[in-house]
RNA sequence: GGGCCCGUAGCUCAACGGUAGAGCGGGGGACUCUUAAUCCCUAGGUUCAGGGUUCGAAUCCCUGCGGGCUCACCA
């Protein structure tokens, strides 16, 4: 059974899927595994008929912990304070500088993805009170909380501690603050200089009622309230979190035994690596979600997430083959849903893992399934010829006018390819008149190959073809007078225009070009050489 | 040190209890206006190793080896 289907399969009554985000940091592909897992479950719930919910939750109230993305004045005064209290960067008009980074990078590559959650703000939730219960909870039972940080991950805070961050009154940050003392109504905080690496409190302390917005809980309490609050039943996370001791182990314990509740069921999904490395935008290894999202569709986006199962890292190289094997592999499962004969063994459920990429999830899998798609690779490769009406092209290729579903995938996948050539795409796959010289290969011609071009430069002078057809034509002609086989001939056109051994169709190519340099190109790569002159 | 994931043809992976497959690469061939595209043929891999369960294991269990990630600061 397809993964999302074995899960769905498993719920007992109505289910809520949780997922959540801090808003800050560039955000790369991998990141995304996560909301389409979850909106895979939430879909496979759905369509089983059990009433679900799906959820996605904006942390905006995180402390600001990346300078990279603050203008250098506004470091000092602004790391450290919930991200909601940042103001966007300049030239947004954009609440704050959470509002800002959702509204820019969030919401438009989840709506390409098909993803729609009933999004909630953290900022919103903790100011209407409804985490108040919650707070209260966890200060009540501090000391419970801080055995669990010890007893789970070995952690052990200052004596004192409370499970509270507090907004700071004065500076307004609230990762710098420690709260030491709560008297049933109110803690005492501090708001240290030296209290995280990363930020600097301002010195100021105070009492404070830590409830509507004025304190939030730390990370683990924060998540697990969140499953108390909206009866999360699923939320899924990634490894990082849900190692022994970690992230994950900490928020379930501390739901059962601080919140008395059950935590949600968990799905573990492994990261997207680049060459067998976890993708790191520090690392120089990442790349943004949005800027992939440019050049590969939603539906194969998707497609790459749903693809493998959750507890499977994904190898994911967009400078190498990943990309059009995407495509490759979609278009296969798309082959076999629709019911045709395809090579190589298919995933279990393979029609429903179709239907599951599809972005708008109201679609006709069947009709999305039969239409035409163009291979990614020839299509690339079109692109790069001039004079090519690729839509005409295709039409001939599948033998038929193309439907308003197959134009619209095809102007996608177009501007996808193109997007692919102007990016990721390694040179083998790029056709480029070598201008700036005779390519090295050329030194590899056989004396035949030589004899062709040298008579090709000849005829060409002599007689310069006007257009593609000409230039086919005259190819053909001298290929045949100097009994040399096509292949040979042609290949040692490619060779001595764009240095590899194959290419576009040579007559249609060689009309782009100036007829000089065409007659001088064929030359040089014959072996001729200006002779002295006189 | 603890945990998790992975280890299948050169590469990327599929199959997840029922006679080991695909794509790409490599090799060979077809198409006498295409060499791109397309199509056909070809890889013979002790499924990391060793045990175990089973009528039957790449697939389940145990151990080891190798690789990766992660936790112990914050979210």
């Amino acid at each position: 059974m397809y993964w999302a289907d074995e899960l769905a399969a498993q719920a007992r009554g109505p289910q809520v899927v949780n997922d959540s985000k801090t808003p800050s940091g560039t955000v790369h592909v991998g990141s995304l595994r996560g909301p389409v897992i979850h909106d895979a479950v939430w879909r496979a719930l759905r369509e089983r008929g059990v009433e679900a919910r799906f959820l996605y939750g904006v942390d905006d109230l995180d402390a600001m912990d990346a300078a990279a993305l603050l203008t250098a004045d506004s470091v000092d005064r602004f790391m450290g304070v919930p991200l909601a209290h940042v103001p966007p960067p300049p030239g947004s008009s954009a609440a704050s500088y959470a509002r800002h980074f959702v509204g820019e990078l969030f919401l438009p590559t989840f709506r390409r993805l098909g993803i729609e959650p009933e999004f909630y703000w953290m900022s919103e939730v903790y100011g209407s009170g409804r985490m108040d219960p919650y707070l209260r909870l966890a200060l009540d039972r501090a000391e419970r909380v801080r055995e669990i940080y010890a007893r789970v991950s070995h952690v052990e805070k200052p004596a004192g501690w409370l499970p509270v961050q507090v907004i700071c009154e004065q500076c307004g940050r609230v990762g710098t603050t420690i709260a030491l003392d709560w008297d049933g109504r109110t803690v005492r905080y501090e708001c240290r200089p030296d209290y995280v690496s990363w930020a600097h409190g301002c010195g100021h302390a105070g009492r404070v009622a830590p409830f509507g917005g004025r304190a939030t809980l730390p990370w683990n309490l924060g998540w697990a309230a969140k499953w108390s609050l909206f009866g999360v039943t699923i939320e899924g996370c990634g490894k990082d979190l849900a190692t022994a001791g970690g992230s994950r182990e900490r928020s379930d314990a501390i739901a059962r035994e601080v919140f008395e509740r059950e935590p949600p069921r968990n799905v573990m999904y492994e990261f997207l690596n680049v060459g067998g490395r976890k993708m790191s935008t520090s690392r120089g290894t990442g790349a943004a979600a949005h800027a992939i999202a440019e050049v590969v569709p939603g539906e194969l986006l998707r497609f790459l997430f749903l693809r493998p199962r959750p507890h499977q890292a994904i190898e994911f190289d967009p400078a190498g083959d990943t990309i059009p094997r995407l495509f490759d592999e979609f278009d296969r499962i798309a082959a076999a849903t629709a019911g045709r004969e395809v090579k190589g063994e298919l995933p279990p459920d393979h029609d429903r893992l179709f239907a599951h990429s599809l972005v708008d999830r109201s679609a006709d899998a069947a009709t999305h399934a039969a239409a035409f798609r163009p291979t990614f690779g020839h299509l690339a490769l079109l692109l790069q010829i001039p004079g090519v009406e690729i839509p005409a092209r295709m039409a001939a290729e599948k033998g038929a006018a193309l439907g308003e579903l197959e134009l619209a995938i095809l102007a996608e996948r177009t501007r996808a390819a193109a997007a692919w050539l102007a990016t990721y795409a390694p040179d083998r796959a790029r056709i480029e008149v070598r201008r700036e010289g005779l390519p090295a290969a050329a030194a590899e011609l056989g004396e035949d190959q030589r004899v062709y071009l040298g008579a090709l430069a000849l005829a060409a002078e002599t007689a310069p073809p006007g257009s593609g057809d000409g230039w086919q034509a005259l190819l053909f002609e001298v290929a045949n007078r100097a009994a040399i086989p096509a292949g040979r001939a042609f290949g040692a056109l490619y060779v001595a225009f764009l240095g590899r051994t194959n290419g576009p169709r040579a007559g249609w190519l060689l009309a782009s070009l100036e007829p000089a340099f065409v007659v001088a190109r064929l030359r040089a790569a014959a072996g001729w050489r200006p002779g002295p002159a006189g």
